[in-house]
Order: structure tokens, then sequence, then C-alpha cells
RNA sequence: GUGGGUGUAGCCUAGUGGUUAAGGCGCCAGGUUGUGGCCCUGGAGAUCGAGGGUUCAAAUCCCUCCACUCACCCCA
């Protein structure tokens, strides 16, 4: 037997109503602030990626599927949209459209990772994007209503937490007073520490493990160490913020583990903690679109996970609105009352009412059974007296009050 | 990649060495010449995750593998 490749699964109609719930709010947010929607390739160029992401970061590193196609091109399924977005951006020329381009995509995202709960190798993304403009003021925009977005799905538990990495002019000098803090403890720190502490010292901060705490927490903070740009871009973010009254806290802990963040980076994480639970995550990328060769254009973004928000949604239990069903069930007895319930069911859809038509020749019994527990509303029932008359019985299975009426009226009836 | 837990029908579960693997939900059918839900009766549906081993005898004990799951790393 088949199975759904570890990591993936199957969104059964059950489900589709919360998928359905979270992409219609996801729209509607970004209607509300401009986004327009940008459908992207689920591959791409592997470079797009190696370039944008980082080469030296986990998703590149060992989570990217990566593959060789027929024609010999290195391409991946894509870990994340950020890139692409850019890629678009650069590709459409959109830099000589209106500062700054918003757009906003939802589709899947692949990660070649252990799956959990909450985490999958094929995971649903929304996320949208702002490039073109460094104003602060987008940035807190952009926070806003990804808050705005949370608070509308109905989901109340869950924080906003924040923190400034610098630029390429602050940043290096940070690094090099982190890895002066570090350089005493080398020997104390856990073993991905001390990787860190050679190919990413940011990642430093971010680190789990017990013996690692007190040092972390012990080292500098990024926004203590900022350029005089970045420092007032920073506050006034947080002064945005405050006057939107969007509550958030910072973090000076909070690094991301893609390589193009500047400046503001922010996390959506739910009020029970759990590290790997992020809901959302996302933050500026000032040299982003530069580095994919295109004309520097700064650019400032979040995404979520769609799966993490719906478990978020069922833990919660969150009412969602179901989906519509079909309206009507044709029932019939006999070969000749067949052909005229087909020729009703044709009729009615033609007309805009859902009907499921019965099949086969079982027991009048055996398909209001079949209605029932499809949970359809009404049922038309066609035998031979009916095929005589030219009418139909009309079922209500509510009530379960039904009466004999002309074929003519039915339509009537239904509008 | 590392560690823990779990694998018996579509789903949930009983069975911990001894006939034909049991029950519930669901599905199908009958109980009504053309009437659903409730009830009654019946039916279909399981190579007991896979392979190997121990034994007169294995769903049950042992080994290996696989899958699922939770957690770590990291992220959505």
């Amino acid at each position: 037997m088949y199975r759904a490749p570890r990591g993936t699964q199957d969104i059964l109609p059950q489900e589709q109503p919360y998928w359905r719930y979270v992409e219609e709010k996801a729209a509607e947010i970004c209607c509300l602030y401009g986004y327009e929607r940008i459908d992207l390739p689920m591959f791409e160029d592997a470079g797009l990626f190696t370039r944008g992401v980082g080469e030296g970061t986990d998703i590149i590193e060992k989570e990217m599927y990566v593959f060789e196609d027929r024609g010999g091109n290195s391409l991946a399924l894509r870990p994340e949209g950020t890139a692409s977005v850019c890629r678009a951006y650069l590709e459409h020329g959109m830099h000589n459209r209106p500062q700054p381009v918003k757009l906003y995509y939802i589709g899947p995202a692949f990660r070649y990772e252990r799956p959990q709960a909450g985490r999958y190798r094929q995971h649903g993304h929304f996320g949208c994007e702002a490039i073109g403009d460094a104003d602060p003021a987008l940035d807190a925009e952009v926070i806003d209503m990804a808050w705005q977005f949370f608070v509308g799905l109905g989901l109340g538990l869950f924080t906003i937490v924040l923190n400034s990495i610098g630029c390429k002019k602050c940043r290096p000098e940070y690094l090099s007073l982190l890895k002066e803090h570090y350089s005493p403890h080398v020997d104390e720190v856990c073993a991905d520490c001390k990787v860190r502490f050679q190919k990413n010292p940011l990642r430093l901060l971010d680190c789990k493990s017990p013996q690692c705490q007190p040092i972390a927490d012990a080292a500098p903070k990024s926004i203590d160490h900022l350029c005089a740009d970045c420092a007032e871009h920073y506050s006034d973010v947080k002064r945005y913020l405050s006057s939107l009254e969007i509550p958030f806290t910072d973090n000076p802990r909070l690094v991301r583990g893609f390589d193009y963040y500047t400046r503001t980076v922010f996390e959506v994480q739910p009020a029970g903690g759990g590290s790997q639970s992020a809901l959302g995550g996302g933050g500026r990328y000032d040299v982003l679109i530069e580095e994919l060769g295109g004309k520097p254009a700064p650019g400032i973004g979040f995404a979520t996970g769609m799966e993490r928000i719906i478990l978020g949604l069922q833990k919660e239990t969150v009412p969602v609105p179901s989906t519509p069903g079909p309206q009507l069930f044709i029932a019939y007895l006999g070969e000749e009352a067949g052909e005229a319930a087909i020729k009703l069911a044709t009729t009615l859809r033609r007309n805009s009412t859902a009907v499921i038509m019965s099949t086969g020749s079982r027991s009048l019994k055996a398909q209001l059974r079949q209605a029932n527990n499809l949970s359809v509303p009404r049922v038309v029932i066609i035998g031979e007296d009916e095929v005589k008359t030219g009418t139909v019985v009309l079922r209500d299975m509510t009530t379960s009050q039904q009466e004999s009426i002309p074929v003519g009226k039915l339509l009537e009836l239904l509008q």
C-alpha cells in the first residue's frame, strides 16, 4: 500500500473549512493593507535560496529538497517564500511600480525535517512582503497586520516578540563583541554552540541548551550596539507600535534562521511558549534584493504556518464556518424514473442548485438513508407514478414533511 | 541527524503462550410493493506493521527492520 510521504498529509474534506477560513481571512487582511496576491513556482533555481537565505543556515544546509531535472538544472522545492517574491520583483521590473510593492502568497513550502506536531515536510505558508521602502512605519504596519490577522482569526493566546539585529554597517562590530564575550567560554558551551561560534555567532543567542543559558543571557545585546540609523529605526518602529497599541515584548535573544534579515526581526509565538511552535515570523531584509543581483531595494515581510494556525484554532475551539453542501438529493425507483431523474438533475444544476443524483437500482430506503447520512436537507423522489403524472415528491428531511408537486413548480420552489 | 512512545478491519479498542482473533463506531442489507434518523437481525471488512528466531503451539516472548507519533536541533 502506498502512503503519503513522510511529513506530508492529505487535507480531507472535514479539514477543508479550516483551510478555507484561514485563507479567506488572509486574503481579507491583505486587501485591507493593500497587498496583492502573487502565486509563485513551487520550485526554483536552487541558487536563489542558497544565495538568498544563506549557505550556512540549517534550512539550506540540511533541510532543502534539491534535485536535478532532466536538463541538468539544479532546482529546489521552495523552503520559504521571500526569496521567490524578490526574484519575481526583479524579474518583472517591479521597481518601476509605485513603491513599496506589496505582495502576498499562500501555498506550500518544503523542508526536509523530522516531522512532529505542527511541523511538516510540506506545510502551508501564508506570507506577505513589502519591497522598496525602508520607512519604520512600514515595519510597524507589517507587525500590526500580523497582529490583526491573528486577532481576526479568533486566536487569543499569542504574543509578539521583537528585536533589531542591525545592518551591514553595525552588525560586524557587534558580532566581534559577541565573539569576544564567548571566547573565554568556548570550552563550557554546547557542541552546537562551538560550531555557531565559528560559523554564525549571532545564532549563539538562540541556543536553548541549559549550559549555554547564563553565557547567552550575559552576552552583549545587539540593540545596545546599533548604529545611529538602526537605533533610530528601531525606536521608531517601537514608537509606532505603541501608538497603534500593539503589545510586544523586546527579546534581545531573538535571531532568525535566515541570513537575509537586517534591523527589525519579530516572531508571533503562542502563549504557551514552546520554541519550536512559532505561529509566524518575519523581519526586514534591506540587502536581499541587492544580493540577488538587483538594484538595491529594502524590504520587509512575514510568514505564517497554516497548519500551526489551524492547530491553534482547533486547540482554542474557534468556530469556523462550514462549507456549503448539496441542497438536494434525487432518489428514483425504476429505469424510467431514473431517466427522468437524470434530466431533472441536469436542469437543476444548470439553474445553480447543487444536486446529488442517486445511482444504481437501490431501494428507496437505501437512497433516503444515503441522503440522511450526507445531511442533504431535501430529497426529490421520482417513481413510476410521478413519471406518469409529471410530478415529483419533495421531501424535507428535517421536518419529514413531503408533498407532491408538478415538476415545473420545483424550480420555483428552490429559488 | 539524536532520544522516548506506539503499531490488532476505514476509526476506536479487548485479547499478554493454547481451537475459527472479540467488541463498539462507521459502511452495506433485511425487518416496510415507494420513505431516512431510533430499535432489532444479518453481512462485508484483519496476511494482528514487515521479516526472522524461540516453542508442540506466537497478536502475545526475543532480534532486526519499517512506519506512525512526541520531543531535541531548527523553523512556519
